[in-house]
DNA sequence: GATGAATGAGCATTCATTCAT
DNA sequence: GATGAATGAATGCTCATTCAT
């Protein structure tokens, strides 16, 4: 039997629940949130969100795939465009610095995400997904790392995997720092870039 | 008629639930833990657990009370028995070399703490609680290091403010990859105290 | 889409709730009836019964917004047949005097309706509520006896307000009594009658 | 084995966790108010009170009985020293129009009394209780219009039995009513003492 | 497919009562 | 006798989920 609705139109009921979920989460909290007010926010009743969800953490949880996919979307379709690996490196700074860490949407967000992480500490099933999402941000810089090696562009002395990981502790740290509203959050990053980039630089 | 427990008994008891409410939040996360899950653990009937908390957001609240103050004491102790700022600093790095992040126990606690700090941003009441905390522990590195300008131990180009913050994002970003189960945190923190006590250094 | 059910049907299922309501408080008093008990009088699920009611309180309140409601548009209306003050003065009275007080079931609304009102005087804001109520049947009586006296049919020498207290307290009274189970009732309310019309009759 | 105690203790006691439960009764209301209020109140511990009375309920139940029994002892003396039927009655009232009703203490016991009454309703060991009470004081008032009517001082064509509730029910009504702050008692009292006083008159 | 009414398990919290000291 | 810590039954209320229309 053919669908009723095109497939087009459920992605798009889809994604105005996401849409709407996120907010709610990002201003209330996971468990806060009730289905009613993300169906209130989203103007879609709570039976029909069931008709795309299978559960509230189903929504959760395809939330953060979706930013989990889009992020590697996005960072991979950067990456590559530009040609150096410390370029690409560089880059990746450049976008954090050029956000508004402080602007209330934004900082919900950060909320949902980093509790959403904790959240899956708790369960094997979840874990692997947070893991994944790491193992790929990791591998990500770890790899373009070694290519800058390889080429003569990345210092050759140093530990790629660490250095991935320096990478990545750098933004969350710089993230977390933000719940403090004095944070001098561009001085600090800006400093810790240019310490990064002095470290990898082939010398 | 003198009291019919002494205050001992009674601070023994509101331990042995704070110890067993640790526990839970570490397992399960703060909203999931019930009360009555607190009170099997710690043996404690539901209607004593209420005779000495007002109610489980004071058993949280208890609980961040006591680890900061324990935090800072420890600290404040410490410090005091160093001479030099660098010392102090480095000892503080140590401090966080020492501890194994994957032990089972102190990673619930770690998540805890970290859930705890998200749940504060959304009330204004709470987010004065962990920002005073904040203050404590950046006021702390950035008066050390003010000391150390001024007998000349430490760097006088550097914004002490800037590299106070510097130190905790550190240690919250080396904190919050131990979620990873092979983060390599002795070779990236190691790598970071090496890093950051370069930089504080006078030359 | 149209709702999904009419408003008749909602309003049949407040009237439901309601109806067990009153039963329930009236066999059992208000703070002992539970949520649980009114949803097994009605048939209703407890969790429904709060699709329909913000609260227990809420529940209560209708009920005597109803009752004084409907007790306004009854005499209201009932008044506005009659001609004379006096006459409707004295349905007033028969009105009371067609009752059966000891029947069960208005007795134990009888106490309802009283434990509400003392109820009432323990908060400033339910106070407002019994006394717009008293103060509308008061004023009833005293602007009818008003009219009453302007056309020379109700002595013009009593004080209307005084009187109109007086109106009620023999129904308060009366009531008041009936909770003995030989209180002669009917004696006691046509004696009250004939006194009360023979002193505001016009001489 | 003799006391340890005197019974007079033991009455003291009692007596000042009644004093302390009325006030709390009369401003909270009995269902509202807890076992550790009367003991804080009284300075009393709760477990004391467990040593004096057996329940809430009985403190509640010993209250009552109390109160009517002074009232019993109190009108019986006062008529004692009384000569005629109708000064007896007209004493009566003179007690209740030398009261302030709207006087909090006085306004709330008023309340609590009779909520308690309303209670008894449901109970038929209270209900007897509540009865017996009424009855001595309907007896009250026609034994002593039968003694006026035998010495020719009542008119003798009354039904007491109806004139003893006539009675009751006029100082019920009229306590009533003083829950609506501008309830001009004094006025609807003294008319309605002396309305009363005339129709049993001997003319 | 959409809707929102119905459901009931689940939770935090209260409080009369007991009882060891 | 006095005390107040311990207990746990009881309650109002929430909310994810189901399902009839």
């Amino acid at each position: 039997m053919a669908p009723i609705v095109s497939e087009e139109y459920k992605e798009k009921m889809k994604s105005k629940i996401l849409n709407s979920a996120l907010e709610c989460f990002a201003q209330k909290g996971f468990s806060t949130t009730t289905i009613n007010e993300i169906g209130a926010h989203s103007g879609i009743s709570k039976g029909s969100i069931y008709n795309y969800f299978v559960s509230k953490d189903d929504i959760y949880l395809e939330l953060l795939n979706r930013a989990t996919e889009n992020d590697k979307i996005d960072i991979t379709k950067n990456f590559s465009k530009l040609r150096s690996s410390y370029s690409k490196i560089s880059f990746l700074f450049d976008v954090f610095l050029t956000l508004d860490p402080f602007e209330p949407k934004r900082a919900g967000q950060n909320v949902v995400f980093y509790e959403f992480t904790f959240h899956c500490t708790r369960s094997k099933r979840l874990l692997e997904l947070i893991t994944d999402r790491g193992n790929f941000l990791v591998n990500l810089i770890k790899e373009t790392l070694e290519k800058g090696q390889e080429v003569g562009e990345i210092n050759p002395n140093i530990d790629t995997q660490v250095y991935a990981h320096k990478f990545w502790l750098i933004l969350d740290g710089v993230s977390l720092q933000t719940i403090y509203k004095d944070f001098p959050y561009y001085d600090v990053l800006s400093e810790m870039k240019e310490m990064y980039l002095e470290e990898i630089k082939h010398k």
